[in-house]
RNA sequence: CGGGAUGUAGCGUAGCCCGGUAGCGCGCCUCGUUCGGGACGAGGAGGUCGCUGGUUCGAAUCCAGUCAUCCCGACCA
């Protein structure tokens, strides 16, 4: 491709509202343009990487025996009303005005739709069926450019089989593409264990990129062994220590204490592992919702995650005026002594492992400006149960005590489920087996953000001049400059190059032949859309009878006679890739 | 949805307090000189000051509303 015929608007200045570093390269590379919050138009050059990725994919996905399909991005409203995600996905589903038409934000429904008339046998799985579309979801709050948008391509596929053994037959083939298409788009990526989210089923892993970008925490140990998204993370931690010591518990007067911190610093303790924090949360349910008080310790956070993960993804916290029904006072000081019943219903209460059968500890009064002492979980609090809620905290040990968790930031590009039954079940996808009996497709799902792959690639793959291309993602192989002069012997070479270069060689190659244009403003441009290698000709260096070649990942040039700077080229692409 | 901020030429911004001709840099156009790391000179084009209403003789500027965008917290590829 000529520069000339090219539309590659590049910016000299970083844009005033991109922040992340991906964001910024992206604008000023040219590669995509903003339109409104959330949604990017991709220009020619991010076109180019964009379909790059989506080859990578394409291929991977064909190679364990993918079907490609392309399914419509609107769909009707009756479809999700069926599996009930209608509800679950609330405002983030993008609805249509003038029509009973949602845009998808994911594809299950409507590949089970199609699953459901076609694969009724045993003898027709297994199947694995993807595509490569937009996808819409209306985000509350888009950010860092492509990274969350509201319009985005993703590859979404779906494997459907007949047992639980081709289940995870399927899920481990699709683990394995994911981990070939990574790294093959040059990233340097863990997989996590994951919390499953709106899409309900069992097993589920992320595939994550490390990066200040990110917007998910994930834990890894220092020896490598145990990596889990933090949502669904455990660690060993010992257990408060039962002193039995049977002291009667007994209010006292907490004038304006409202946190742990304060609690902490009014009894003049540094050690909170005694101060249990209680926070009430809500599940909505036909007969009236369900209140449900969870007790953690003081120094520890309630994970939200792992509380859906028990008692279902509608889970919320309560409001402050449903607090002070259930508990008579505000937050700061409620506690798991001396809940009302509300409409008949019991609080459920539920404490962290840590607390389990804890004693001699000091929580809210259920009254404002009062907590109370010596709580005996096992003797004061009937109907408790324990369950893991915590937030795993950097430095904590690994559950077999082997290593130590750090946390780290990352962007997560793809993420994989065992979905199980529940789409099947919900739209009626049956299949007779063997023995002549009706079953529920056992299916999984699997999607790959496209944009974000990219631009979690630019997050890692960047220098202070700007991107920094490798591998099989580059958009071009090699970028030709030449670097007009008095006379035309420059223009001529080059022109020579670029022909031997595309139509001999068959290699990627964006040909910079503006002819008005300062070598300053050339190699600027040069390095910041970086393409992996510059084949430079001037006059400097041809009068020697030279050309230059430079790397743009380490800054090297080479000297090369004119007669071998092609082969020369070549032989670099090779070695980098 | 809560909290913070910003809307002035393609991009980045000054002016706003204290109302009165809209300014600067980059980019763009023409001519000339220059030509290996974002050149120089001369000339030029380009702005409903986000939108609506109000106050005023007069509003980019003051007031009210509204829309949009960005950033920080709860969701996801």
């Amino acid at each position: 491709m000529r520069l000339t015929k090219f539309f590659l608007p590049t910016l000299k200045d970083d844009p005033v509202d991109a922040v992340t570093v991906s964001h910024k390269l992206m604008i000023r590379a040219g590669m995509i343009k903003q339109l409104t919050s959330g949604v990017y138009s991709s220009l020619p050059f991010g076109l180019i990487a964009f379909r790059k990725v989506e080859n990578i994919i394409r291929e991977e996905m064909n190679a364990i025996g993918g079907n490609e399909f392309l399914l419509p991005a609107l769909s009707p409203h009756e479809l999700w009303a069926e599996t009930g995600r209608m509800e679950d996905y609330g405002d983030l589903m993008f609805r249509i005005k003038n029509r009973e038409l949602v845009l998808c934000p994911t594809h299950e429904e409507v590949f089970t739709s199609i699953a459901k008339p076609n694969l009724i046998s045993y003898k027709d799985f297994p199947q694995v069926w993807y595509q490569i579309q937009s996808k819409f979801r209306n985000e509350e709050r888009p950010r860092a450019g492509v990274l969350r948008a509201r319009q985005f391509t993703m590859k979404d596929a779906y494997s459907l089989d007949a047992t639980w053994e081709g289940l995870d037959s399927s899920y481990n083939d699709m683990e394995q593409a994911y981990r070939n298409i990574f790294t093959r788009c040059g990233l340097d990526f863990v997989v996590v264990s994951a919390h499953s989210g709106a899409m309900g089923g069992s097993a589920s892993e992320e595939f994550m990129v490390p990066s200040s970008a990110g917007e998910d925490n994930i834990v890894i140990s220092e020896d490598g062994s145990y990596t889990s998204n933090i949502e669904v993370a455990v660690s060993f931690v010992e257990k408060n220590e039962r002193k039995n010591s049977d002291l009667p518990f007994e209010e006292f007067h907490t004038p304006d204490i409202k946190s742990i911190d304060e609690l902490a610093g009014f009894l003049n303790i540094t050690d909170r592992s005694r101060l249990a924090k209680s926070r009430v949360f809500v599940r909505p349910a036909k007969d009236g919702d369900d209140y449900i008080l969870v007790l953690v310790r003081g120094d520890d956070e309630v994970n939200e995650m792992k509380l859906q993960n028990y008692f279902g993804i509608n889970i919320r916290p309560a409001h402050n005026e449903e607090l002070a029904a259930i508990t008579g006072a505000d937050a700061g000081s409620i506690g798991p002594v001396g809940l009302k019943e509300l409409k008949n219903k019991k609080v459920k209460i539920i404490a962290d492992l840590l607390l389990e059968e804890a004693d001699e500890l000091i929580s809210g009064a259920n009254r404002n400006d009062y907590h109370i002492k010596n709580i005996d979980l096992k003797r004061d609090v009937p109907g408790i149960e324990y369950r893991d809620i915590r937030t795993v905290k950097e430095g904590e040990q690994t559950l077999d005590r082997k290593s130590v968790l750090r946390i780290t930031k990352a962007i997560e590009v793809g993420h994989i489920f065992k979905l199980g039954t529940m789409y099947s079940e919900a739209l009626g996808a049956k299949f007779l087996d063997a023995d002549g009996k009706e079953n529920p497709i056992i299916m999984g799902s699997y999607g790959i953000g496209v944009e974000r792959t990219l631009a979690a690639f630019i997050e890692q793959s960047n220098d202070e001049k700007g991107i920094i291309w490798k591998g099989e993602i580059a958009p071009f192989k090699i970028l030709l400059i030449s670097l007009s002069g008095k006379t035309d012997e420059v223009k001529i070479l080059s022109e020579s190059f670029y022909k031997e270069l595309t139509e001999v060689r068959n290699i990627e190659t964006l040909y910079d032949d503006r002819e008005d244009v300062r070598p300053g403003v050339k190699f600027n441009d040069a390095d910041l859309i970086g393409i992996p290698l510059q084949i430079i000709a001037g006059e400097k260096n041809l009068k020697d009878g030279n050309v230059e070649i430079k790397i743009r990942s380490t800054g090297e040039k080479i000297l090369v006679s004119k007669e071998d700077a092609v082969s020369k080229a070549l032989e670099l692409i090779y070695l980098k890739n």
